[in-house]
DNA sequence: GATTGGCACTCCACGATGCCGAGTGCCAAC
DNA sequence: GTTGGCACTCGGCATCGTGGAGTGCCAATC
């Protein structure tokens, strides 16, 4: 879609499209003048809002009411007639302070990344926790929980761990257990499963067990990271009225049981796009029709990577929105960096930080 | 509140607290004969209404309207009237098997209990993840992600596994990290996190700073236990008719964000009392006055424990719903007693379980 | 040719009205 | 103690009328 509508019918959408985000009831020609002064009658704002519907940008409830924007229209305010801007400072500095404060621990960041989007934005939002997609050896421990009853822990090359238990057939030491990692690590490290599981084939009773268990992991972490996603802001999406009251909200939070929404999501995200917005009937999914994505990438270049976004009403606020999951992303992609990145360009982007 | 009501009393409350569960539609004389043949006229049942009403066990919404239960009138049905029902058998296999398929996993453990109690009670479900109120260490390993940066695993006794990010002023190879594992390890084994702070304090500069890093992991596992839930079937709250519409939905998902409500439910939870049923205003925070909560908890004597439960609208299958958290709390110490317990004790289990 | 004021028309939202059905409470009779 | 009868109550629902907001069109004007 090109631009393609005059001066002042991009400023009649631009503001219909926001008067209707303020308020949420479709928007007359009087009622938009008496809050903006655009120099012209109402006759006129009626035939350019005829123009504008002509060309699907805005419609009609019925005939009697005013303008409602279209998936089009907002598509159109999207790529066009949004002012580019980034976060208030001030939040930009109170979310960095959120994230030193869980630095240490990786598995709370996606956690942290999620409530923030959602108190931002006042909408749901999306957060996959970083997962490398093809997971690679890094380390593992064995640890003697009690007799015949060991746990198993992986590291994997983009910092995942998991830990599963291995139930075994006779008693052995935690001695022979650490003898047994020490001697096994530096064989498979920076493999994947596939190639680990090729080294059980020939390896003795023991560390053949614990090399498939190893295997199996891996292969389990990459499948969840096609399912695992942490939602916040529920209840933002029960105080959307038009939303609330339907069966809508119960759709959209039937999709976010066991990550289905993931699979639908995901096909349609162009990584490393910075941020993409797909507004109702543009998303492929059926089930999505109602709502308005906003979605980005983070993380980078095989490493540890995932995805964050929104979901909300067609009627959202879009600005605020993409500035806010783009610089989410931003910092997420931060503190990859800054735990998987070499010195050198670790350097570089810190200079760019300042 | 002792049983203080005649048979047929007990009768007719049951058919209507039944009958008002099932339909949701205040209960009147009439319509209950029809359903069910007391041998008795509608005037009698009038009467005996009226005199339930008098003792406030039924209430009217208005004059014209049949009865409805009040919690009072609840109270005493799960007292004195349900049928003590245990889950039936099938369904008893159906969570035994999807158990298993996860056993090894013990993260995934309290999800499966959330998923398994919000699709089988059709109701919000609430589990906390098995903790230890006194987290003990059981092992450590530190893991070099790059140069000056390392990852912290730690394992408590209860088998919690937690892992930070540690940055070091100056690099150390993976041999000497392992070194530093082997020395401490034994050091610190089944001590708690304030008698590792003071074995950091006479401790050499690196050692100091892993044994105080173990420390605060420690300090931070104990209060998590106190805030980390996992919450499954909210799609099931809004199906709810007189939930979903009103803004008591929203209330109830906003009490989720960030384990608010484990404050509001814990002080009141007995432990090691089997189910236990709150109804209504009988839970201390008005914000749960208009819901029924069903709780028990898990596990046992200061190794891992935690609780589940769901909550629904006080009209809630109140049968189904507390053999239903029966049955997976006392799947969920079974679980955990095969990995703690000491041979003989398992020995024991096993024979019961028979 | 674009803009404007005027005007008839449309349709929703909202309140008032009336009716029906389900249910109650009471009472006299059994 | 139980019953049938009866007057009464009230919410739910449909119907109706009204007012307001908005439109579309057109002839007049700049």
């Amino acid at each position: 879609m090109q631009p393609q509508l005059s001066r002042r019918q991009s400023t009649i959408l631009k503001l219909i499209v926001q008067e209707y985000i303020r308020t949420g009831r479709a928007v007359g020609s009087k009622s938009l003048l008496e809050r903006y002064d655009l120099g012209v009658s109402p006759a006129t704002v009626r035939s350019e809002m005829g123009e504008l519907e002509e060309q699907q940008f805005l419609a009609h409830p019925h005939t009697s009411a005013g303008r409602v924007p279209t998936d089009r229209g907002y598509r159109y305010y999207v790529e066009y007639l949004l002012d580019d801007t980034s976060l208030p400072v001030p939040e930009q500095i109170t979310i960095r302070h959120q994230f030193r404060q869980v630095e240490a621990q990786v598995e709370s960041w996606a956690k942290l990344a999620a409530a923030v989007l959602a108190d931002l934005s006042g909408n749901l939002s999306l957060v996959t926790p970083p997962r490398s997609s093809v997971e690679r050896m890094r380390h593992f421990e064995l640890i003697s929980l009690r007799s015949r009853v060991v746990l198993l822990i992986t590291v994997t090359q983009a910092g995942t761990v998991r830990e599963v238990i291995l139930p075994l057939t006779e008693e052995i030491g935690q001695e022979q257990l650490s003898a047994l990692s020490q001697r096994l690590n530096p064989l498979i490290r920076d493999l994947t499963h596939e190639q680990i599981r090729r080294l059980a084939e020939g390896a003795g009773d023991l560390p053949g067990l614990v090399l498939h268990q190893i295997a199996d992991v891996l292969r389990l972490a990459e499948q969840e990271a096609q399912s695992e996603v942490i939602a916040e802001g529920l209840d933002y999406v029960l105080q959307q009225p038009e939303l609330g009251h339907g069966a809508l909200a119960q759709r959209l939070l039937e999709l976010l049981r066991g990550g289905a929404i993931l699979s639908v999501l995901i096909p349609q995200l162009k990584t490393g796009e910075g941020v993409q917005v797909i507004i109702g009937t543009e998303n492929r999914a059926a089930e999505l029709h109602p709502f308005a994505v906003v979605l980005a990438s983070y993380g980078a270049r095989g490493h540890a990577a995932g995805f964050l976004g929104i979901i909300g009403p067609t009627r959202m606020r879009y600005g605020r929105s993409i500035s806010t999951v783009r610089y989410v992303s931003q910092v997420m992609t931060d503190l990859l960096r800054d735990i998987y990145e070499t010195d050198d360009e670790e350097r570089s982007h810190h200079e760019r930080g300042r």
